[in-house]
DNA sequence: AACATGGTTGGAATTCGTTCTCAAATACGA
DNA sequence: TCGTATTTGAGAACGAATTCCAACCATGTT
């Protein structure tokens, strides 16, 4: 559970839609949220939010390094706590569960192919899409 | 140059904007075109072609395995003739430049760690985001 | 060569995700 | 408690992409 100090830290005042957004990622089971799922879970919470707000918060956690933002093919974005360790991503195109993974061997090559080329990475993604051949799918979209 | 005949063999009636449309991407420096540019060429070219024939025409040559779509960073997304090889991307946040590469052993780790998880890879798509400390930047955008 | 017909076209309207505008509301230091 | 700069909600506006629809045209059949 943030507290307003938490924002205060990050140059940000304290207000509720910003403390009820940082609350609703450090509780969801589901760590990876668009800003409309965001805006409905407020709604559904009786926040009387508007959608403007929640892009303009979540742009604001993004560049004060809380959130990370991550462009799947769905053509939205969607939004995850920085959890600190860098991961890439794995993302069922049935049910929309997305996994993280991380491979050291993967990012040493990455590093070496840009270099090579005279180039600094200064951002990448990885994203598997993938089919879920599983039963059961939690996170049905 | 293509003909007619290679639109038939895919199903599609030899219409002027989709050999237009081919031809482009054949005659191209350029190999990634979103679908803005190419409606530009066509323009600029004379051709009185609409912007949402040239959308059509493109989405109709991804299926067709003739184009490969690719979702970059920039938020439109642009289109490659098919090389019949697999690559992946690296793209310069400065002047748009885009390069290909492929590594064996990253495409193998990928494999690796969906089947880990019970997955089947179906797609995937793997972006370097570089500056460019080159002082020629022949892309511009 | 003319015909019929079903696929294709251009343009405008529409959708979707996201950002902008602006007056009203609010956080917070004085 | 007050003053002010920030933040808010609602709706307008945005760019990319898709859909709608009446006119058009490529192709197989006569």
């Amino acid at each position: 559970m943030s507290k307003p100090q938490d924002l205060k830290t990050i140059g940000l005042k304290a207000t509720a839609p910003r403390l009820k957004i940082l609350n609703l990622f450090e509780k969801s089971k589901v760590r990876h949220l668009s800003a409309e799922d965001v805006y409905k879970l407020l709604v559904a919470d009786g926040l009387d939010t508007g959608l403007a707000t929640v892009y303009r918060v979540l742009t604001q956690f993004e560049h004060a390094g809380l959130l990370q933002r991550h462009h799947f093919e769905s053509g939205r974005a969607v939004f995850e706590l920085n959890a600190g360790t860098h991961h890439d991503h794995l993302v069922c195109m049935q049910c929309g569960r997305v996994e993280e993974f991380y491979d050291a061997e993967i990012e040493k090559r990455q590093n070496k192919i840009a270099k090579e080329r005279g180039f600094v990475i200064t951002e990448h993604s990885l994203h598997l899409y993938v089919d879920c051949t599983k039963t059961d799918c939690p996170h049905k979209t």
